[in-house]
DNA sequence: CGAATGTCAGTATGACTGACATTC
DNA sequence: CGAATGTCAGTCATACTGACATTC
C-alpha cells in the first residue's frame, strides 16, 4: 500500500470548498468511505447490503420492483441480485405460475449475514449522528428531501 | 433508450428511507446528476471542473497538491489533469528548476471554459438553496462538515 | 398488440492499489 | 538514505444504454 487514503486538507482562505455542492460531497464521501469499510468485513458492497435490507422489510420483490425502490436501472439491479445468489444470501424460483416477475427473499444465511452488517453500519450512522447537535437531525432530514426534490426537478 | 433513469419509487411505509444516510446518499446522486447535466454541455467532468476551481484561486499547485486539496490519490488527479491538459484547459511545464513537483496553471481557454462552465453550476447550487427554508443554509453547511469530520475519525 | 420483465452485452466513470524511477 | 513526487499499469465498483426474448 503504497498510497494512503487521502484524508487531509492543507490550507484554509476562501475557497471552492464554501459551495454547499463541495461540502455535500465531502459528507457524502465520508459516508461512502465508513459503509464500505463497515461492510467490507462481512463481505458486503453498499448496493447488496441496501438490497438485503429492503428485502427483509418487503419479500418478494423482483428484479424490476427492487430497482424502481432504489432508483437503479433493472440492468444494475441485476448484478447487484446476481451477487447476493451467488454468495447464496438470497433465493429465486427458477420458473413462476404466472407473468415473467420471480420474487427474491432472503435465505437464513442471508437474515443472519445482514443481521451481522447491520450492527456494523447503525454503528457508523450512530457516530453520524452523534456529530449532530441536539435538534439538528430531523431538519437535516427534511434538507436532504427537499434537496433532492429540487434538484431532480 | 430502452431504460428511462429511474426518477420514482413507490410506497411508502416504515422503510429503509428513514435512514440518514440513505437520505444523504440521494441528496448528493441528486446533486451529482444535476451537475452532471449542467457540465456536459461544456464538456466538463464533475472533477475537472473542481480542478479548474481550484486551479483558477490557487495556480501553480502540482498534482500531488491537487490530489490532497480534493482528498484523492496522485494517481487519480494524475488522470483528471491529463484530461484537462489534452483539452488545452492546462499547462505545465516540461521540466522545472528544482525538485520534480510541476506546477499547473490554466490557460486563457482554460478560464473561459471555467466561466461559462461556472454559470450552469452555479445555477444548480442555487436551485438547490433556494429549495431549503430560511436561514437553514448556515447550519446545514456545518452540519456536513461535522458528518464528514466525524466519519473520518 | 403493448407494457412490463429478465437478461445478455457493451461502455463509461471514477476511484483504488502496486510498483518504480526521480529528485532533493 | 528517506520522503515526496510523477507516472505506468492493473483492477474494481457502480451504473449506464442498447437490444432482444418472454409473458400476460
Amino acid at each position: 500500500m503504497e498510497n494512503a487514503r487521502p484524508t487531509e486538507a492543507p490550507h484554509s482562505a476562501k475557497d471552492v470548498t464554501d459551495h454547499v455542492g463541495y461540502r455535500l460531497k465531502r459528507a457524502h464521501a465520508a459516508l461512502r468511505s465508513a459503509m464500505d469499510k463497515a461492510l467490507r468485513a462481512h463481505e458486503l458492497t453498499v448496493p447488496q447490503y441496501s438490497c438485503l435490507e429492503i428485502l427483509a422489510l418487503r419479500p418478494d420483490l423482483s428484479n424490476a420492483e427492487l430497482a424502481r425502490a432504489t432508483f437503479v436501472t433493472r440492468q444494475s439491479m441485476n448484478v447487484v441480485l446476481r451477487g447476493l445468489q451467488d454468495a447464496g444470501l438470497t433465493t429465486r424460483p427458477d420458473t413462476v405460475d404466472h407473468g415473467r416477475a420471480r420474487p427474491v427473499r432472503l435465505t437464513d444465511e442471508g437474515r443472519r449475514r445482514l443481521r451481522a452488517a447491520q450492527a456494523s453500519v447503525y454503528a457508523v450512522e450512530a457516530r453520524m449522528v452523534r456529530a449532530l447537535p441536539g435538534q439538528r437531525l430531523a431538519e437535516l432530514l427534511e434538507d436532504f428531501d427537499r434537496i433532492a426534490q429540487a434538484l431532480d426537478e
